[in-house]
DNA sequence: TGTACATCAGTGAACGCGCGTTCACTGATGTAC
DNA sequence: TGTACATCAGTGAACGCGCGTTCACTGATGTAC
């Protein structure tokens, strides 16, 4: 993707498109500087704009931010729902799938990444925000849901609890280990391989039938 | 703690002690506003010394933030060892403290946890900050070899494996619902009892024999 | 189809502010003899 | 024990800078008739 600051020809007067170049800028600036490096000032000049444009649209920068994290969660629920695909065509094989779009992600779009989860903004204080946050994670939980209705009726764990511990460890792999960024520590692995060795342990764990979501079964 | 500026009695000229007071004004700062809300000038203003003072004992604000996450290593790895406690009375019980270390620590020292996670420096930066963080991490390996020793020798899973596994679930379920400031997420449960149940599926999946490690076995 | 007008989305200059950093300085402390 | 001197750890004033924010303004766009 090459957004320059005018790549849609000649402007005038009028922008056009202030608002979306602005989340531009948002991103571009925080996967260089992270969340807290960029200012206002910094995405109005990005966007190639007076300072006081970016006003027009966002009552201030945590506005702005806020706005590009709830982007990033609804990317992410998109990501997340095409990989889990209802689960086809079996149900292992969705979850590994769904696990490694959530490193991919994370891999992939840092920056919304950052905006999501360190920016420090609350989910509270959007309900949009709220709203987008849940929608991706209602597919993790949908997820578990199923694999846990594999189970005997009897000793079946709570869905959502299922759904929390794959959220925590794919989170602490990605934020630990999976990131572009320098100061992630090093590992003797690749995080897919990490991730998919722990959610495959857990799921024994969890007295899964060996063989059971795989294909023909 | 009630760290005052200025509660080592009266001062003259000299501050005393003005580095530890550089850390303990970086730390409340930083649980007041974040990693990246505080700043040098802050810092001196806190402890109650002119803007120029810092740099007698920090190169810049980097230099401090490194400093204080290797204070916070120590104390991690410090606080891990005591809950270890090289696994007495059982290893089952022992892990179960671990666990419950590591989260306390992150809810407890927000700050400290701030600065070794969230600050973006990197742990190669400074020699120091990476030893520490690396004796913090062993008392997790050490763990996680005592407890693969329990397994019978064919089929042992690698303990590296087995301790990033822990620390990528420990970190996320800290990073995600363990803290005390907003922007993080409710749950329906303790985050202890998330991580021990967590902890436990994950061990079972492991195939360590039920009972293993406990007392009297 | 033209025209008058309202509204929208930018400008650019200005402001006060706090930050990082440097500098010559000075009071306090430690040490050699 | 006293004194001269070196070193240490602060001061305080100053600088240039970029930020956030406001303001009256103006060019561009949309719409009623």
């Amino acid at each position: 993707m090459t957004w320059g600051k005018r790549d849609s020809g000649p402007r005038g007067y009028h922008h056009g498109n202030l608002k979306e170049a602005l989340v531009r800028a948002a991103l571009e600036l925080i996967a260089e500087k992270g969340p807290a490096g960029f200012t206002f000032a910094d995405a109005a000049r990005w966007a190639g704009v007076s300072p006081a444009a970016p006003y027009r649209h966002f009552r201030d920068r945590d506005a702005l931010i806020a706005d590009v994290a709830r982007r990033g969660f609804e990317a992410f629920a998109a990501a997340l729902s095409k990989a889990w695909d209802d689960g086809r065509p079996d149900l292992m094989s969705a979850f590994d799938r769904l696990g490694k779009a959530y490193l991919d992600f994370a891999r992939r779009e840092p920056a919304y990444y950052s905006a999501m989860f360190e920016a420090g903004i609350s989910p509270d204080a959007d309900p949009q925000l709220r709203e987008a946050g849940d929608r991706a994670f209602a597919v993790l939980r949908t997820a578990a849901e199923k694999l846990v209705a594999l189970m005997p009726a009897q000793g079946r764990p709570p869905a959502m609890m299922v759904a929390l511990h794959i959220w925590a460890t794919t989170h602490g792999i990605a934020s630990l280990f999976g990131r572009g960024d320098a100061a992630r520590r090093a590992l003797p692995m690749a995080p897919e391989e990490l991730l998919e060795a722990a959610v495959l342990i857990y799921l024994r764990g969890l007295g899964l039938p060996e063989g059971a979501g795989r294909q023909g079964i």
